[in-house]
RNA sequence: GGCCCGGUAGUUCAGUUGGUUAGAAUGCCAGCCUGUCACGCUGGAGGUCGAGGGUUCGAGCCCCUUCCGGGUCGCCA
């Protein structure tokens, strides 16, 4: 039976009450969150996004009307009361509340609107299954760690608009629909009704637009573009997320890279109250690989990997010896202390996990506290070039040994993420601490093995690093790109680079990316052709304001910090989406024919 | 496309070696209760054990298939 609000107007959310209105007549409105009928007298916790306010119902201060209305409430019922704020007495204050020292003496109330029950709870209680929240993401959302979310949310973004717009950058928005490009992710199709056969695609990135409105002279651009991939899902990838995207002209590296900090630095004062060095350290690819194993190092923790290739050469170990002959490497990692706590089961756990990256096994060591030692592959090793190796790391009593031979990046990736694991799994991981960093000097080209032939590491429009332009015909594959990746405690949380801003430069990059000069001009000969007009230096950047979310609020997965998300097989729960549509849409845009 | 984990009241979970009518908490419904705050007390309803097939005298439990959710490798310029 509920009501309209009639002339009723809301005063006050519900947990700006404060003991400053003690004695006001106030008009508040919200969402019932708990009832306690103690018969006679009744309690309401009233919620909206602010908070929980207690209302009191007390049957000899109202008509029988108005408190058999409070009877009737339950969960998330939609209530509007007419009361007066009054201090409650010592020993009813509620400390768990922020307006615990107060309370509404109800007067008169409306019920605005029933509820059917909850399939959730809407309150932080319990940890529901992922699925039932996300068919009922409305009601999820009234969860207050889920609100507080999305208003950390929209604060961050206006602290990096607002850090972006006191910089002179210009915010432009770009199109959604837009061409499909090859290289890259695949994209997602838009089909035309009025171009039979055609279609649009929608953004990977606004990459080609923010290089042209550099062309146009708009100097500082930046906006919060959504990009759309159509690749599989991780807790870290979403088909469709939102980065910022930012370019500007006339600059060298570190200015885009002054930029960025310079947003982050805002948001990490803003959020966290936390004051970011700038600027960042900064390390080579190079380096990130030989000593972290990843191109997005977590520098919480150490763990830093050795190569001893040379030792391992003729160290008696056929599997060590093989892997440096055929070109690779033997790398290792130590772990302090490690080594009286890891398991023979363990060890078999970590040399299983780092198999899913592509290499063979682990060798370990295990050092007991008397000196001496279980290990996978010390017996086939001569004592003293055993000896030569643990002394030359060091190696001491309960310290444990990693080692593993294969082809040079095949051996850091698995090392890499097997360092990760360790500093997890060994509780090494500082968590207050934000490092920040940026990996510069990405190789320009990658070998792809399907395709034999090279592709852009970043994407086709990165300029080469001046130093290198001698080695594109001959050594492409060592040529390093003026690129450089932001990494926030593991996680890339972008990338950026200066561009190609010549057309004839531009032509031979697609040329070795395996183009002939008619396939570059079909797909980029707009873009060939605006290069031609006086485009200026320029170069750029993009973050994921998701992954951002993610790491400022602790989450595990970026569904925790998007109001809608996909699940994994990008499907919306909620909504159903993707979803069958009519053969009669189907043959107005071509994709089906009337029979 | 591959590998791994999970699916039992609305919700969170338990369920022994395969053995009677599948349990608990919470939520829900009804009653009682004038200061509760995760109120309390009494009673009640609520289950296609994800689905289909198989093994068995007998399946929530074992086997096969499949659907759904999660993680991950490949993929993600």
């Amino acid at each position: 039976m509920a009501e309209l609000m009639g002339n009723w107007k809301r005063d006050k959310r519900c947990a700006e009450v404060t003991e400053q209105d003690i004695g006001q007549e106030l008009t508040l409105m919200g969402w019932v969150a708990r009832v306690r009928n103690m018969g006679g007298i009744l309690f309401v916790w009233l919620r909206d996004r602010t908070g929980i306010i207690q209302l009191v119902f007390d049957a000899n201060h109202m008509d029988e009307k108005t408190y058999a209305l409070a009877e009737s409430l339950r969960s998330e019922f939609v209530l509007a009361v007419k009361g007066t704020v009054i201090k409650r007495d010592d020993a009813a204050i509620n400390k768990q509340l922020k307006t615990g020292t107060i309370e509404v003496q109800v007067k008169e109330a409306k019920l605005l609107n029933e509820s059917a029950t909850p399939p959730i709870y809407t309150d932080d209680s319990t940890n529901e299954n992922e699925a039932v929240r996300l068919k009922y993401r409305y009601l999820d959302l009234r969860r207050p760690s889920m609100q507080n979310m999305l208003m950390l949310r929209s604060k961050t973004i206006n602290a990096i608009r607002q850090n972006m717009i006191e910089n002179g950058f210009i915010e432009v928005e770009t199109p959604i629909m837009t061409k499909s490009t090859p290289e890259g992710a695949r994209d997602f199709l838009v089909p035309s009704r009025l171009h039979p056969g055609k279609f649009y695609a929608l953004p990977q990135s606004p990459q080609i637009y923010k290089q042209l409105l550099m062309l146009s002279g708009l100097d500082r651009y930046f906006q919060f573009a959504k990009c759309f991939r159509d690749e599989d899902s991780r807790a870290d990838r979403q088909p469709e997320f939102t980065q910022l995207d930012l370019e500007m002209s006339f600059v060298d590296p570190t200015d885009v890279q002054d930029a960025v900090e310079g947003a982050f630095k805002a948001v990490f004062k803003e959020i966290k109250g936390v004051d970011l060095p700038q600027p960042l350290p900064r390390m080579t690819w190079k380096e990130a690989m030989a000593s972290y194993g990843s191109d997005k190092p977590d520098l919480r923790f150490g763990l830093k990997i050795t190569d001893h290739s040379e030792w391992a050469a003729d160290c008696g170990f056929s599997i060590f010896e093989s892997a440096v002959k055929n070109g690779g490497i033997v790398c290792a990692i130590k772990a302090d202390g490690a080594g009286a706590s890891l398991s023979r089961k363990d060890m078999d756990a970590l040399s299983e996990y780092v198999k899913t990256y592509h290499v063979k096994g682990l060798a370990w060591l295990a050092v007991n506290e008397d000196g001496s030692f279980r290990s996978s592959f010390a017996k086939f090793i001569p004592e003293d070039k055993m000896k030569a190796l643990l002394d030359k790391l060091d190696v001491k009593p309960t310290d444990a040994l990693f080692l593993i031979a294969d082809q040079k990046l095949t051996a850091l990736n698995a090392m890499g993420q097997l360092r990760v694991k360790l500093g997890k799994q060994l509780d090494l991981i500082d968590q207050t601490q934000d490092k920040l960093l940026w990996i510069t000097e990405f190789p320009l080209l990658e070998w792809n093995e399907d395709t034999k032939r090279y592709t852009a590491a970043h994407h086709p429009f990165t300029m080469p690093m001046e130093e290198d332009f001698d080695l594109l015909d001959t050594h492409p594959e060592q040529v390093r790109a003026k690129s450089y990746d932001l990494v926030y405690n593991g996680v890339e949380m972008g990338s950026g680079s200066i561009r190609i801003h010549a057309s004839d430069l531009q032509e031979r990059m697609f040329s070795w990316l395996g183009f002939t000069h008619e396939e570059a001009w079909e797909r980029f000969g707009f873009l060939l052709e605006a290069f031609r007009f006086g485009t200026p230096p320029h170069g750029g950047f993009a973050f994921g304001i998701d992954r951002l979310m993610m790491l400022l609020t602790g989450a595990d997965s970026l569904r925790d910090v998007i109001a809608f998300p996909k699940v994994q097989n990008a499907s919306c729960l909620m909504m159903d989406t993707p979803s069958l549509v009519h053969d009669e849409q189907l043959t107005q845009l071509h994709l089906k024919t009337v029979k």
